[in-house]
DNA sequence: GTCCTGATCCTCT
DNA sequence: GAGGATCAGGACG
């Protein structure tokens, strides 16, 4: 597996990055979409842009089931979710409240229609070009919520479908979890909030909400 | 075709 | 803490 390499200046620094990272395998979104929503936590997601490469570690996710009533994918497949029904391992991204778009992970077998919604990030590298996206200074304001991530990794909806286990867009193998994770129900949505489907990472700074 | 809802975020008070 | 912004998707007729 590699990936296409920066250009620019900056390339020696986000090549050496690069050369470190370890592409999660199509086989470990097998085990049920709780289960690897749970095991997101401390995994990095990767994009790599003409601006530079961005990589933050996942420390909060929402899984969201099929037989779910707030999963977009409840009513059967359509025009919008069918990324969604889709092989695991691919980004689901979708456009929400006129403004802005929120990035998922497929993880059931292709005609399931299930998905990992990915809340917050740790920022790790591309700081910088985060910081310019978002046009806002503190760590804590870069990918602390679904929106803000997309916004600060420079993630579109033209990545709607994308393979994250080869291209610009990745996820890959971070350090290990040693953090105990808090499990709570989810934020924002009104049917089927009392499930508890949401994980983070228990006291990190850059969860979305406590 | 029309109307309502929404997996959010930011600004103002 | 409250409320507004803003528009695509989906339900309904």
């Amino acid at each position: 597996m590699s990936l296409p390499a920066p250009e620019g200046e900056r390339c020696r620094e986000d090549s050496e990055l690069l050369r470190e990272i370890e592409i999660l395998p199509r086989a470990f979104y097998k085990g049920g979409t709780t289960q690897v929503a749970q095991k997101l936590l401390g995994k990095l997601l990767v994009h790599v842009t003409a601006a530079g490469v961005c990589c933050g570690k996942i420390v909060e996710t929402e899984a969201y089931l099929q037989d779910d009533p707030a999963c977009h994918a409840v009513r059967g497949m359509t025009k919008r979710n069918r990324v969604m029904f889709g092989p695991p391992g691919h980004a689901y991204v979708y456009f929400i409240y006129g403004r802005y778009d929120c990035f998922n992970v497929v993880t059931a077998a292709a005609g399931v229609g299930e998905a990992v919604l990915i809340r917050a990030l740790e920022p790790l590298a591309g700081i910088s070009v985060m910081r310019c996206r978002r046009q806002r200074q503190k760590p804590e304001e870069l990918c602390s919520g679904p929106a803000k991530l997309v916004q600060a990794l420079g993630i579109t909806r033209a990545h709607n479908g994308v393979d994250l286990t080869a291209g610009e867009l990745i996820l890959a193998q971070g350090a290990e979890v040693t953090t105990p994770i808090t499990v709570t129900t989810r934020i924002g949505i009104r049917v089927g909030a009392e499930l508890p489907l949401r994980f983070y990472l228990k006291d990190n700074r850059f969860v979305s909400k406590k």
